[in-house]
DNA sequence: TTGACAAATAAGAGTTACTCCTAAATAGTA
DNA sequence: TACTATTTAGGAGTAACTCTTATTTGTCAA
């Protein structure tokens, strides 16, 4: 099996998807095909794709989705916490579905963006006179460099 | 003085300036004025500006400097390691001429980047099989959330 | 000091990655 | 089954770069 693609198997994808289906009615969001379908081709690789990358899956079950609709789609993914845009510095936004705790490495070359998770990384605790000051939403290690396959 | 500007007094921009310039030439690149005005602006604020912020505050002193002429500045700035692009979500590129080791907070309603410095945060240790396998040149403590004045 | 010339710049065109607009379709509901 | 607020497709519009080309300039060698 190709680390790039099917990470999950159909059992795992349909349990997200029910969870998932039930989200978006506890926030008050219709059910649509599409939101479905983007969903799951989201959730279903690791390879933290753009808007563009996923358009192009996805038109692959759903051929006549728009890209507005993948992108405003994958907004609401992460409002909702069913996604988040992953850091970096620069270029196109890069979404991942991947809720576990974990961390990614970036290269600067190839744009690749990578998984891994380091204990001590996880759950960091932000100091409290930050905690005080403001709402901290989000808290992540990020590294950046030129990856195995760039060097 | 108001926190978000003049941050630095003008012996040490005078030094910072004729840093700059000697790693300009060990680079093997011109030192042109347009690139001192912009390294010069860069290192006086602490409001991590983009490119069309920082474009504005330059044309004060060079009227004639062009946007791309920023940006191509900003990124080689950023290759010498004169500077760095905040990391983020999304949006306009920001940059930080603030080579001491601290972190940001950003604020997802105003795009505000906030500095803070924790010292558990500085030199974290990556884990050696990350090391291994890719050339780590950065690694970063990165929150994210709603500010003071937004919340 | 003075050329020679590679590097850098200004201005404007081109591209990418969104973001907005509007008419048509549809999920939820009564 | 009918209603209606949401959502969608498709196209236009915008922001943030990125490229192209003619011109200028910093560096270095004579
Ligand atoms: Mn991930
Ligand atoms: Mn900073
Ligand atoms: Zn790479
Ligand atoms: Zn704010």
């Amino acid at each position: 099996m190709n680390a790039q693609e099917s990470i999950i198997n159909s059992v795992d994808l349909d349990k997200k998807t029910v969870w998932f289906t039930g989200l978006c009615r506890e926030k008050g969001l219709k059910v649509t095909p599409q939101r479905i379908a983007i969903y799951r081709e989201l959730v279903k690789t690791n390879e933290h794709p753009s808007a563009e990358m996923l358009c192009e899956k996805v038109r692959q079950v759903f051929p006549s989705i728009s890209l507005d609709t993948v992108n405003r789609t994958l907004l609401t993914l992460n409002e909702i916490g069913a996604a988040f845009i992953v850091e970096g510095s620069g270029d196109a936004k890069r979404f991942d579905g991947g809720l576990d705790e974990h961390q990614h490495f970036k290269c600067v070359e190839c744009k690749r963006v990578i998984d891994f998770s380091h204990e001590p990384f996880n759950n960091i605790e932000v100091p409290q006179e930050m905690e005080e000051m403001f709402v901290v939403l989000r808290k992540s290690v990020y590294l950046e460099g030129i990856c195995d396959l760039c060097r």
